[in-house]
RNA sequence: GGAGGGAUACCCAAGAGGCUAAAGGGGGCAGACUGUAAAUCUGUUAGCGACGCUUUCGAAGGUUCGAAUCCUUCUCCCUCCA
């Protein structure tokens, strides 16, 4: 069976310092498990690892797309594995680290991504009948197909009824029935890292702050220059979002610093719920140690303990 | 000094005698999540031993079967004329 290694958490509660240092330990390599990673030319806003860092150990799937390109979860699963199954063939340990909790749970799950792309103008026609008709009327189609669901979605998450009607669409099956994964298909070995709220909440605001000061505007400003606009998946990013409206003028300076770090906590917070749902995550609180060394030992005696000597 | 306007829950803001523990938005908290996921969506938000009870609409009195809504006084804020 396929080792595999991950250490998830919110964002800025240290994955990246912490992942290095237990890879060199184990030996093992990083393959990042975060959605905004991918893309080149996004380095200070996604927290990525310095040039420096990634000497230090090799880092898979950052800077593989274009910021124009819409990356997907199935793209990311089909890289992640391949590099999950390389590095396994070499005896390293892969480390999925990040914290995009689908990214994390189609590699561990390895959930089933049908092999049919999604179809742009399937998806443009239905926004078109979408703002003709109603989200309403498209409730009522997917109701009429796929009740189960429906039921599950609601009636407002466009995205996801689009999503379902154009999977019904793609493949004449109800959405529903699609979604298997396959659950231990590796051997895993799952690290939660957390922290107090009010720590966290503390250390992202210092984050956001620190990333303005290295250019994070300067680094929005020139992928404005390139033509990247808010229409892209990459430009949805935390903080590249904020910082591009503001460049519009339609946030002032004061009001874009507060919006990254409200919504940065927000999401921290969905990132707890999404990993919380795991069970077999293993969570190490960071606040409870005030040394880093010893909850660097604990780690690493789990992973060989569950990775390394069996 | 004179004339008006206003004080509503964590914040902004509706409400103008019973249907109001009080619309809506923000924020907070909780949850969901299978090809946009740093996206998207949902629930909840006075307190409590909670299908009921207690305390809320600047403060104190009053009118009324019944008040955030009407009256009186007081406190604070804003605008305008001096």
């Amino acid at each position: 069976m396929l080792k595999l290694a991950a250490l998830v958490g919110p964002t800025a509660v240290g994955k990246t310092e912490l992942a290095i240092k237990l890879a060199q330990k184990i030996g093992g390599e990083i393959i990042s498990c975060d959605s905004m990673q991918v893309y080149r030319g996004m380095d200070i806003g996604t927290a990525k690892a310095s040039p420096a860092q990634r000497d230090l150990v090799p880092h898979h799937l950052i800077d593989i797309a274009e910021p124009d390109l819409n990356f997907t979860v199935a793209d990311y699963q089909r890289l992640a594995q391949q590099a999950i199954f390389k590095l396994n063939g070499s005896g390293r340990i892969p480390m999925l680290v990040g914290g995009t909790g689908l990214y994390y749970q189609a590699v561990v799950d390895n959930y089933d991504f049908f092999p049919m792309e999604s179809l742009q103008t399937i998806r443009a026609q239905w926004e078109q009948i979408c703002s003709d008709k109603g989200i309403e009327y498209l409730f009522k189609q997917l109701l009429a197909i796929d009740p189960a669901y429906a039921a599950k979605v609601g009636g407002n998450d466009k995205k996801r009824i689009i999503r379902a009607l154009e999977v019904y669409d793609l493949t004449g099956r109800p959405f529903s029935s699609l979604q298997n994964q396959n659950k231990d298909t590796y051997r895993l070995c799952a690290i939660g890292l957390y922290m107090d709220r009010t720590e966290l909440y503390a250390r992202i605001e210092q984050r956001v702050d620190a990333m303005i000061k290295e250019g994070l505007v300067e680094e929005v400003a020139r992928l404005r220059e390139k033509g990247y606009d808010l229409s892209m998946n990459s430009m949805q990013a935390l903080g590249y979002k904020q910082v591009y409206n503001y460049l519009e003028g339609l946030l002032t300076y004061a009001a874009m610093v507060y919006e990254i770090k409200k919504e940065t906590r927000n999401f921290a917070k969905r990132q707890y719920t999404w990993f919380n749902r795991d069970k077999r995550i293993h969570w190490f609180n960071l606040t409870e140690f005030s040394n880093s060394e010893i909850i660097l030992e604990k780690i690493c005696d789990l992973m060989e303990g569950q990775l390394i000597r069996v």
